[in-house]
DNA sequence: CGAATTTGACCCGCGC
DNA sequence: GCGCGGGTCAAATTCG
């Protein structure tokens, strides 16, 4: 980070700032699998349900969502697509204190769900990357590529968490290359890219217009190397006392799906790399496309 | 000096 | 074709 160490809890601009924060976790994931020329698109959408608020725009997903009472519903059956690497950063440090998810909640942001042009651009800096996007001249590589290609959709994963800080500490380093404001909302959406040359995964972070306290990350892509470690303990805080706790069922209780099952306590304190707890009991080891695993 | 953020410009898809 | 909105780029700036 500009001036130093984004890894410490004080960030200059409070970046990386341990942050205190409860782990909503939602997830809200769509992601949408292109293959090549002719072939068919492929939707996933995952989330997990909870009963706190749902707010899905229909059209986001393009199937019915049914509400069943906390529990993780799988729109499209393709389970073994499911794990996730991004994820494990967030969830594992509340999996080793469960309690930290007592404030749980499920909210589907029409947001997070945003439809296909979004994600557009990150196939395009994938496959040009270095080059200049906008270079105007005729050959731009880049524009090239991207008419020529089709576009491969990534895969994305969201969830919302209820923090002070917008960007939360996840196990890898991310890199901010822009900011835009978000129509109908006063928060601006912040656009960050792993730091690791290699790695294509980039991640969106934005505060949710309806609840401030709010914070709702997208992830997209599925990193190509481990995270550098999880962050020292406090990652998570439980969430006490906000209106939107309230409405909040305990995880334990309410999310904790079949399919959701946290890995044992200490799992996390073992460093590592989302992997760790991916395994049978990884959190959202089976949420997530295998791909997405580190 | 290097690394990371800021921020305006640019690109692209989409709806009208 | 045009405007809008989302996403990305990259020069400038900032700071340890």
């Amino acid at each position: 980070m500009r001036g130093g160490g984004g890894w410490v809890e004080t960030g200059r601009r409070g970046w990386w700032r341990r942050p205190t924060c409860s782990i909503l976790f939602t997830a809200q994931p769509s992601f949408e699998i292109a293959g090549d020329a002719s072939d068919d698109v492929i939707n996933h959408d995952y989330f997990f349900a909870g009963e706190y608020k749902w707010n899905i725009p229909a059209e986001s997903s393009g199937g019915a969502y049914g509400c069943d009472d906390g529990g993780f519903v799988d729109l499209d059956p393709i389970e073994s697509d499911l794990a996730g690497s991004r994820a494990d950063g967030y969830l594992s440090p509340a999996s080793s204190a469960p309690r930290s998810f007592d404030d749980v909640s499920t909210i589907i942001e029409p947001t997070v769900a945003s439809p296909s042009s979004s994600e557009d651009p990150s196939e395009k800096s994938t496959v040009t990357d270095g080059a200049a996007a906008d270079t105007p001249s005729s050959e731009t590589p880049s524009k090239a590529k991207t008419k020529g290609q089709k576009r491969v959709r990534q895969q994305r994963f969201a969830f919302v968490t209820k923090s002070e800080v917008d960007h939360l500490e996840d196990g890898y380093r991310w890199r901010k290359y822009g900011q835009k404001a978000v129509k109908n909302s006063p928060f601006p959406r912040s656009y960050y890219r792993c730091t690791n040359s290699k790695c294509m995964v980039k991640k969106r972070v934005e505060r949710s217009c309806d609840d401030p306290s709010v914070v709702i990350t997208t992830y997209e892509g599925q990193h190509s190397h481990h995270s550098v470690g999880f962050p020292r303990g406090g990652l998570i805080i439980p969430y006490q006392e906000s209106a939107f706790a309230r409405h909040v069922t305990p995880f334990d209780s309410q999310f904790y799906h079949p399919r959701l099952q946290f890995p044992q306590q200490n799992s996390l304190h073992n460093t590592q790399s989302p992997q760790n707890i991916q395994g049978k009991d990884g959190l959202l080891g089976d949420i997530v496309p295998p791909g997405m695993r580190n």
